[in-house]
DNA sequence: GCGATTTATGCAAACGTTTGTATCTTTGCA
DNA sequence: TGCAAAGATACAAACGTTTGCATAAATCGC
């Protein structure tokens, strides 16, 4: 491979002249830069950024790393950020955490080993805190996205979730149903405690009561939302609101093995599987140009309602 | 942050002692090993990889390019990729061309400027053939996957796409279905044409006859798939086997427009929407370790059909 | 107990850039 | 014409590893 120093011998100069010239510096004549340039095209140069990186002490890639890549939700992030990024000649280092602390924890290290200019993360569902963040990270640049802690400094992009559980939870209220539990996923996560906030304020705005036993907590995969389900139904409820998708499919097959009908008889609301758009595209852009342009606020995407079959009583 | 020049300097020895004892080398004493290790953790080092990598000439990290990231397919992929090559240690660098060669060109070229270890790709549709990979790449290994160039070097993982297609269109016979049309996507990529194969062996094995006429070439995009499924209605069929997840939901908006019911009117089968399980997490892995295991053949993952009602002409 | 072999460490040169400082050349102005 | 300022390039030292070769120390065979 050709490097610098070719370029510089073939015309008689140095390699910083070279580098200067290469990288737009304006204090190399425009002669000198054009013939570097032809020279470089020539010989086939492609920038070693390994190198330049070293030298410069960080690098123009931005580490993501997100609970798994093919959530809807999440691949959907990635793709939005990943575009925004490439615009600005950024590469996206992508990480999975499978839900896990550690993975979480050795996905940073492994990032701020490659000296990564910033980092967007959304966090595993069982991290504590953001403790291990704090630490690893150092001064490295962190956009946290849906899945965030308050306390750590940087940009925050979430959802409107308080809104959305809102809207959805008066959604079912208007389309006939009364007894409405919810699936409330883990008070572990911002998200999901205004998530069930929104609900209990749909529900007391309609004039209906707030029952702590239709709340089902810590369901957030399949088959916590299966006997979750299940148990709603012996507690005599009519309608569910999910805050988590994967619950949902747990609770579809609970109605289904107790023959239940949705929606005719029983109605059912949950923020992805399409009734509740959280634009997780916007959200990957959103936390990309927040790294951009080095932004410390907290952004918060809106909600869009999705009517659908599954909880329309009164429409058939 | 600490290198190991300050580690070597805390223990009086030289720093490459250092990188040798912490990288396993068995030229350094046992004990050495251990004081090293437990100074280096002590002082809170952490290695610098753009270092290594430069001086290594090579870098731990696998670049992986596709068409785009938030698409169901890929998105599985990437999952797969990821979660194996995390476990071996590398990272992976994503890339998403919007179907667009010269996106796939840059990527590639940020890759190789990376110094990637290797290249797992998914060609954009438009691609006319590898040239411009082999070009770019050099000696960088390559592994294609599910959009793949026979002629160019190195391991290929593919879908059984013509035995895909066969298994739809005749689970389309089967149904009670007899003008099947297709909309076959783009000849250029071999994927598609496999597909057309397949598709007209189910037709002719089942005594159909095989119509030019019902075959809707350069259908992908939902548009394209909506003007051919207004052409098929007109043309009179009464099903459709699309090869492209896509084009299929344009064909539903035709039908929905005419007001044709799917599936007692019409019946549809598509390779995505989950009526053809192409198992993309699997392909991701086997990319992964095609690129792990340096191999070079081509592997084909099997397709599964899921019987669905939007073509179950019989029992509604 | 001595030379030969093995084992452990040190030395120093890379890897390909970038960049602060120094040097040389040109230009501008009086 | 001379001197200062600006403009262009050169020099050399980093960035933090890795690694071939040399050297020193320890072990072994006889």
């Amino acid at each position: 491979m050709t490097t610098i120093r070719d370029i510089a011998r073939a015309l008689g100069i140095t390699p910083s002249t070279v580098s200067r010239a290469l990288s737009g510096n304006p204090r190399v004549k425009e002669e000198t830069r054009r013939a570097v340039e032809k020279t470089a095209r020539e010989m086939g140069y492609e920038r070693n950024v390994v190198a330049a990186n070293l030298r410069k002490g960080r690098s123009m890639i931005v580490g993501i790393v997100i609970p798994r890549i093919h959530r809807e939700f999440f691949s959907n992030c990635i793709g939005g950020a990943e575009s925004v990024l490439n615009q600005a000649g950024y590469s996206a280092l992508i990480c999975q955490t499978i839900e896990s602390v550690e993975a979480e924890i050795q996905a940073l290290k492994t990032l701020k080993n490659y000296r990564v200019a910033g980092v967007l993360l959304s966090h595993a569902i069982n991290a504590p805190n953001g403790d291990h963040v704090k630490e690893i990270l150092g001064n490295t640049p962190l956009i946290q996205f849906d899945r965030v802690f308050p306390d750590l400094p940087g940009a925050k992009i979430v959802g409107a979730n308080c809104d959305g559980a809102y809207k959805a939870t008066r959604h079912l209220i208007e389309a006939g149903y009364r007894k409405i539990g919810t699936l409330a996923g883990y008070m572990t996560s911002q998200a999901y405690v205004e998530r069930l906030v929104g609900y209990r304020m749909a529900l007391e705005d309609a004039g209906l009561p707030f029952d702590e036993k239709l709340v089902y907590y810590n369901t957030i995969a399949r088959e916590t939302g299966y006997e979750a389900g299940l148990k709603a139904i012996g507690a005599g409820c009519d309608a569910l609101y999910s805050a988590g998708a994967f619950s949902a499919l747990g609770a579809i097959d609970a109605l289904k093995e107790k023959g239940i009908r949705v929606p005719e008889d029983f109605g059912l609301m949950t923020p992805s599987l399409s009734t509740l758009n959280q634009h997780p595209f916007e959200m990957g852009e959103a936390a990309a140009h927040a790294f951009l342009e080095g932004r410390r606020d907290t952004q918060v995407i809106p909600m869009e309602l999705i009517e659908r079959q599954s909880s329309n009583k009164n429409k058939t």
